[in-house]
DNA sequence: CAGAAAAGTTAGTACGTACTAAAATACGGT
DNA sequence: ACCGTATTTTAGTACGTACTAACTTTTCTG
């Protein structure tokens, strides 16, 4: 017999990093940050499409196929996700209010970056993403309260509340508003900091009034006016550009 | 053969989490959290001893001794340690690197979210030994910044520069004073939470000015004047807290 | 609808980290 | 010098995570 050991007993969840939740109270639940991060690469495609897909989840998290398929066992041996085999993978209940609070801890802790420590918008991601992983909920809810409980993050997505409750809106790009369209940002999609500056250094920030000037034919140029100035951005660019329309 | 991965090329370090150092000046060195700890601890034990001990370590790291033994063989394969077979082990000069710039995150977040989180004293110590991990020093010298370059944690422990040099002093314990001594506390040792909150709800703390009124015999509690009150504490609880005796 | 391409899974391997059990070494005391 | 205890190391195992190669299933496409 190999000890009485793994029988019923979890056995510490080796290569997790305890981030002093996990309370006696039902399931401590101890996930590795790999684990974590999965769960929230699903949580994005699955906003983005129907179920995640296994290559869309390598392409995502820079991992291999095959080590996607692997992990997507384990999660749903955990219960945190339901694979329908060879046709994609969606959140459980639980996976989902795992995804939200990673969420939720990201994105206050860009929050807290920008707001706190001077760090450029386009600076934070990788920092939040391996924070988001060491963060207890303590520090989590007093960067928030320091904040003053901000509701998006500095590219302008939601943040989760600490009960997992997150107010995701439709938007538009700004690649398909119409000519003569006011719009204000809402948001930039994309974790790409080059992106981010760029987007930046034209004016292009949540709460920023855009207007749509023109556009040129096979794929060219879209020419917006951007508080007193034109830019002329490629529609690649745009398309990460989420806008709420406005009226004239 | 099994394909030319394992040969010279480092293949990415598993399990190492990306803290944005690295750089390809020289040696990436990319640690693990786990070899990042041991590092601390082997520190800390050569600094109260001589080499550190595979027991002394175990015990430190809350892991059994035979685990420990081969992470010491790795670390000193990785040139960080040096191991005298069966007689301890002692930090090389790149491993003493790596352990003072863990030990100056580590304290410079416990001083952050002290002074700018709202954290008690005695419940900072976990949220910094998972953060340390993550924090980038970019991230460390924002907050170093913020604090006006604190030179001691609030523990009292000094935090070593951004280029390795640290000020240790070699500090009288108050368990030690005569009778009639006066001494300014320098800081406390001890992890324990329990004890800080104790000793700071007493109002020992470093800074504060203590005067040693009496001592019973039969290891009994030594009477201390903190402020204008009179403190009787265990020579326990004194031992860890660390004076720096005054003229009258 | 057949065949090719795309998407996904399995098999086999590696490595870091941890454990227990057993063996080796060191050391203090007689 | 010898013995028993304490310390340390080795051996063998497990598990999470990742990889490549090879296979299977699904989905396009002509
Ligand atoms: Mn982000
Ligand atoms: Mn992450
Ligand atoms: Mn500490
Ligand atoms: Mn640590």
């Amino acid at each position: 017999m190999t000890a009485a050991r793994a029988v019923t007993t979890t056995p510490k969840r080796r290569g997790a990093v305890s981030r002093g939740d996990g309370q006696p109270p039902s399931a401590p639940l101890e996930l590795t940050l790999q684990a974590e991060d999965y769960l929230k690469a699903i949580y994005e495609l699955e906003r983005e499409g129907d179920a995640a897909g296994t290559n869309a989840l390598a392409d995502r998290l820079d991992i291999a196929a095959a080590s996607v398929s692997g992990m997507l066992q384990r999660l749903a041996r955990l219960g945190l996700v339901k694979t329908e085999r060879y046709h994609g993978t969606r959140l459980t209940a639980a996976g989902r209010a795992v995804a939200l609070q990673l969420i939720r801890r990201h994105r206050i802790i860009e929050s807290y970056l920008v707001a706190r420590l001077g760090f450029a918008w386009d600076d934070v991601h990788d920092e939040a993403e391996r924070l988001e992983h060491a963060a207890s909920p303590q520090l989590i809810e007093a960067m928030a309260r320091v904040l003053g409980n901000p509701t998006a993050d500095p590219h302008g997505a939601p943040i989760p509340t600490a009960s997992g409750e997150i107010a995701e809106r439709e938007l538009a790009s700004l690649a398909a508003l119409d000519v003569g369209a006011s719009a204000r940002v809402a948001g930039v999609n994309g974790r790409d900091p080059r992106l981010l500056r760029y987007l930046g250094e034209r004016g292009i920030r949540p709460g920023v009034k855009v207007r749509i000037e023109s556009r040129e034919p096979f794929d060219g140029p879209i020419v917006v006016t951007v508080g007193r100035e034109k830019q002329a951005i490629s529609p690649g660019a745009a398309a990460h550009v989420r806008v709420e329309p406005k009226a004239p």
